[in-house]
RNA sequence: GACCGAUUAGCUCAGCUGGUAGAGCGCUACAUUGACAUUGUAGAGGUCACAAGUUCAAGUCUUGUAUCGGUCACCA
C-alpha cells in the first residue's frame, strides 16, 4: 500500500469549527483594520473616493438594557446588508447609538436610589439625581456596546452616538427652537393623557387599549332632575358641568339651554342641557354626563358648546380633590363611595355589565387618567413655507403641513416602505393624527428651552438670565429620537457626513415602532432638512418562539441571544435568525434551529478543509483546460451567486441566505465534491488541474456569499487561505463575487 | 366598528410579474467512521380553507364565505 502524502494542512481543521475560539479576537481583527469606517476604506482604496454610499443608523437600543433576540435580528439583517454592500465597494457607514429611555432609566435608577439611600428623587433634587442617572448610564453603556459587537456588527464606532450626548443635545434644541419660531410648537391647555403610575403626560400612542369587565350604571343626578344618565365612571360626575343630548331628539329637546343646580354626593353641581350632534340617541339613555376636564370628548363638547371646562375633580395620583365624603379617595373607591350614594337615595336605576376600553400607558401599565393640562405640542395640521425641499413634488418655499410632507415622502417613492402592504397603516395613521404632545414630567431627558419670567416666555438655547427660569419639562424621547438620521451626522452643522450619507440608504426596525419612530423621522427629517431621512424602509418581525408566541420572562421561553452565542456561535445564531424571516413576519425560533445553523457553519468548515487539502499541490500559474463538467460547475456557482445578490439587492435576505446555504450544502458538498474525489485521486492531471482550479473559484466565491451571513466562520477560513488565492487579506473588504 | 394579514406535506414556512406544487425539520429504509462529535442515497406524505368568476390555463388574478391573528378607534 502507498502511503498517500499528508497535506499540507492548517492545523486548526483538524478539529470541528469552535465558534468561541475565534469570534472574538476576529472582532479585534475587524476593529483594528480600521475597515468599519468607510473613510478608511476610501483612504486604502477598498472603495472609490466617489462611489455610491450606503447608509444605515442602528435604531438605538436602550442605554441600561440587554441584547434580546429582537435586537439580535435587528443587528444580524443590518450587518448583513453592511457587509454586502461594503464587499460592493460601496462607501458604507453603520452608525452606532444607544438611547437614553427616559423614563425606564429614569424609573430605575429612582428605584436603586430608593433601595440603597432610602431616598427619593425629590429628597436628591433635580440635579443631584441627574448625576446619579448619568453616572449609571456611563456604567451601564459598556455592557450593551459589547453584546452588539458579539453578533459581529460592523458598525463604526468611532461615530458612536448617545441620546443625551453633547451633539445631540444642540440638534435637539435647534429643532425645538425652529419649530418654534415657525409656530409648529405652541403650549396650550387641554387634555392629556395622564400616567398616573409615571407621573407624567403620554402621547396617544403610548395608550395600550384594553378591554376590560366594566359596568355601566344608569342613574339621575337627584330626584327632581328630568333625564337619566348612563356611564361607566360615576365618580367623575362630581365633575359634570352639562348632560349632551342629541339636537333632534324628540324626548329632552325640550330641557336644551336650562341649568340645574344640585348637590351629588356632598358636592355642588350645576349642568346645562346642550345640544350636540355627536350623542348617540340610541345608545344608552341617549344622554350624556359631560365632565369635560376628564374626557377628551366631553372637552371638545364643552368647547362647542361653550360651557366651562373645569372643575378638576381628579388630581394627578388619580385621587377626588373635591369636598365631602369622596375628599382623597383613589378614584376606584370614590366609585364604589357614589355607586352607595346613588343607591341610598333611590337614584340608580339599573347595573349592567359591560365591556369598556381602558387607556393604560405602554410602559407603566398604568390606567391613563385623562387630565386637563398645559404642555407643548407640535401641530400637524398648520400651513408654514418649507425654505428648502428636495422632496420629490414639493418646490422649495411651497406652503405645506407636517402631514403633508410625511404623506407625500411615502406617496411619491422617496421613501420606499418594504413590507409593501405597511404603506397602507402608514397612511391610515397619518389621516387619524391629531398634534402631539412632546413634553413630559420627568427630569432625565431633554429640557424644553422655554423660559418664563413675570408670565412673559421665551424659547431659545441660552437662559435669557439668571431671573428667567427654565421650563420644567422635558421632551418625549421620540422626539430627539425623530432627528436620529441626521443628528448623527452632525447636524446642524453642515458636515460632511451630513452631505454624503443623508438621506440613508435603509432605516431597518420593527413594525411594532413605525409610528412612533418611522413616522416621526419622517416629520422632522422633512420638515428640517428638505430630505427624507432614508429611501427605504426596511420592517422584520418580531421574534417569536417556536409556537408562535411573545418571548417574555414570565412565561419562560425567552431564548438569550448572548447564551445561544456562546453555545452555537454568532454565525449561526445570525442565520437562524434571517432563514424563514420574511420582512414584516413574525419569525420562530427555537434553540434546535440555532443549532442546525452550528451544524452548517462546521459543514463550511469541512468543505474548506476538503478542498485546501485537495489544492494543495496545484499550481496556479497554469492556464486550466476545463471539461464541459467544469463549466457547467462554474456556471451553477455564477448563477447561485447572482441569485443571492438579487435577493439581498431587493432586501429578501431570507431567500438569499437559503439560497446560499442550499448551494454550499447541497450542490457544492453534496455533489461537487463528491464527483471530484474520483478526479483528484486519478492520473489524468490535465483534468485534475481542471477539477482544482474549479473546487478553488468555488470555495473563494462561495465564502464570499457567505460572508454577509456568517462573518465569523467564513473569516476564519479565509486567514488560513494561501495568499494568491485572496484579493485581500481581510475576507470582510474582499470584492463580492460577481454572479452571471 | 374600521383597516390589514394569514389559511399550501405531521410541524415551520417558500412559491416574484398565472402554465397542473417546493424547502427545512420530522418520519421510513439502506449505506457510510480517510472532508463532516457524522454525513449521504432513496422513499412515504398535499383535492394549495371553501364557493363562484376571468382565462386555453389559477396556490398564483377578481368577488364572496368561513376560521385564526394583528393594528387602529372617544360610543358615554
Amino acid at each position: 500500500m502507498e502511503e498517500k502524502q499528508q497535506p499540507n494542512i492548517p492545523e486548526i481543521f483538524l478539529s470541528p469549527y469552535n465558534p468561541v475560539n475565534h469570534e472574538n479576537s476576529l472582532y479585534k481583527m475587524w476593529e483594528d483594520s480600521g475597515y468599519f469606517n468607510p473613510d478608511k476604506c476610501v483612504e486604502d482604496g477598498i472603495a472609490d473616493r466617489d462611489a455610491e454610499t450606503f447608509s444605515i443608523v442602528l435604531p438605538p437600543p436602550n442605554v441600561t438594557g440587554i441584547l434580546h433576540m429582537g435586537h439580535a435580528a435587528m443587528l444580524a439583517v443590518e450587518d448583513i446588508l453592511v457587509r454586502y454592500n461594503r464587499m460592493q465597494g460601496k462607501r458604507t457607514l453603520w452608525i452606532p447609538g444607544t438611547d437614553s429611555a427616559a423614563i425606564a432609566t429614569q424609573s430605575k435608577v429612582e428605584k436603586l436610589v430608593s433601595k440603597e439611600e432610602k431616598k427619593s428623587r425629590h429628597d436628591l433634587g433635580r440635579e443631584e439625581f441627574l448625576k446619579r442617572v448619568d453616572v449609571f448610564v456611563e456604567d451601564s453603556k459598556a455592557t450593551i456596546v459589547n453584546q452588539i459587537k458579539k453578533m459581529g456588527s460592523s458598525l463604526d464606532w468611532s461615530r458612536y452616538a448617545f441620546t443625551l450626548d453633547d451633539q445631540r443635545y444642540k440638534a435637539v434644541m435647534t429643532a425645538f427652537v425652529n419649530m418654534y419660531n415657525d409656530q409648529l410648537i405652541y403650549r396650550a391647555d387641554r387634555i392629556v393623557n395622564w400616567d398616573p403610575k409615571g407621573q407624567t403626560t403620554i402621547s396617544d400612542d403610548e395608550i395600550v387599549h384594553e378591554e376590560r369587565q366594566g359596568k355601566l350604571y344608569t342613574f339621575k343626578y337627584n330626584k327632581e332632575f328630568p333625564i337619566t344618565i348612563a356611564t361607566t365612571r360615576p365618580e367623575t360626575k362630581v365633575g359634570d358641568t352639562a348632560v349632551a343630548v342629541n339636537p333632534d331628539d324628540k324626548r329632552y329637546q325640550k330641557y336644551i339651554g336650562q341649568t340645574f343646580d344640585f348637590v351629588f354626593c356632598d358636592v355642588p353641581v350645576s349642568v346645562t342641557v346642550v345640544a350636540d350632534t355627536e350623542v348617540d340617541p340610541e345608545f344608552g339613555t341617549g344622554a350624556v354626563g359631560v365632565t369635560p376636564a376628564h374626557s377628551k370628548i366631553d372637552w371638545d363638547i364643552a368647547d362647542r358648546s361653550n360651557i366651562i371646562r373645569r372643575p378638576q375633580v381628579i388630581n394627578e395620583y388619580a385621587k377626588m380633590t373635591v369636598a365631602g365624603r369622596l375628599n382623597n379617595l383613589k378614584v376606584e373607591a370614590a366609585r364604589a363611595e357614589v355607586v352607595k350614594w346613588l343607591e341610598e337615595e333611590g337614584l340608580l336605576e339599573k347595573i349592567e355589565d359591560t365591556i369598556q376600553n381602558i387607556a393604560t400607558a405602554e410602559r407603566t401599565g398604568g390606567i391613563v387618567e385623562p387630565l386637563p393640562k398645559l404642555q407643548w405640542w407640535i401641530d400637524v395640521n398648520k400651513k408654514f413655507t418649507l425654505k428648502h425641499s428636495e422632496i420629490t413634488g414639493i418646490e422649495s418655499g411651497s406652503e405645506v403641513t407636517l402631514k403633508e410632507l410625511m404623506i407625500k415622502a411615502v406617496e411619491n417613492g422617496d421613501t420606499d416602505i418594504f413590507p409593501e402592504r405597511f404603506k397602507r397603516v402608514y397612511f391610515n395613521w397619518i389621516e387619524n393624527l391629531n398634534d402631539w404632545c412632546i413634553s413630559r414630567q420627568i427630569w432625565y431627558g431633554h429640557r424644553i428651552p422655554a423660559w418664563y419670567k413675570d408670565g412673559e416666555t421665551k424659547v431659545q438655547i441660552q437662559s435669557p438670565g439668571a431671573d428667567w427660569e427654565q421650563e420644567s419639562d422635558t421632551l418625549d424621547t421620540w422626539f430627539s429620537s425623530g432627528l436620529w438620521t441626521f443628528s448623527t451626522l452632525g447636524w446642524p452643522e453642515q458636515t460632511d457626513d451630513l452631505k454624503t450619507y443623508h438621506p440613508t440608504t435603509v432605516l431597518e426596525t420593527g413594525y411594532d415602532i413605525i409610528f412612533f419612530w418611522v413616522a416621526r423621522m419622517i416629520l422632522m427629517s422633512t420638515y428640517h432638512l428638505g430630505q427624507v431621512p432614508f429611501k427605504n424602509v426596511y420592517l422584520h418581525g418580531l421574534v417569536r418562539d417556536e409556537k408562535g408566541k411573545k418571548m417574555s420572562k414570565s412565561i419562560g421561553n425567552v431564548i438569550d441571544p448572548l447564551n445561544m452565542i456562546e453555545k452555537f456561535g454568532a454565525d449561526a445564531t445570525r442565520l437562524s435568525l434571517i432563514v424563514g424571516a420574511a420582512p414584516g413576519n413574525d419569525v420562530p425560533l427555537s434553540e434546535d434551529k440555532i443549532r442546525a445553523y452550528k451544524k452548517f457553519a462546521n459543514k463550511v468548515w469541512n468543505i474548506s478543509r476538503f478542498i485546501l487539502t485537495s489544492i494543495d499541490d496545484a499550481d496556479w500559474r497554469q492556464t486550466p483546460e476545463l471539461t464541459k463538467r467544469d463549466n457547467e460547475i462554474l456556471t451553477d456557482l455564477r448563477k447561485n451567486i447572482l441569485e443571492v445578490t438579487e435577493d439581498i439587492e431587493r432586501f429578501s435576505l431570507y431567500l438569499g441566505a437559503e439560497k446560499a446555504y442550499h448551494y454550499v450544502w447541497h450542490e457544492l458538498a453534496d455533489k461537487v465534491l463528491e464527483e471530484s474525489k474520483d478526479i483528484l485521486n486519478g492520473d489524468n492531471m490535465s483534468e485534475k488541474y481542471a477539477r482544482q482550479y474549479v473546487l478553488k473559484e468555488c470555495l473563494v466565491a462561495s465564502l464570499k456569499t457567505l460572508h454577509p451571513f456568517m462573518p465569523f466562520v467564513t473569516e476564519t477560513i479565509w486567514q488560513e487561505l494561501p495568499k494568491e488565492l485572496k484579493d485581500h487579506d481581510i475576507l470582510m473588504v474582499a470584492k463580492w463575487p460577481i454572479g452571471e
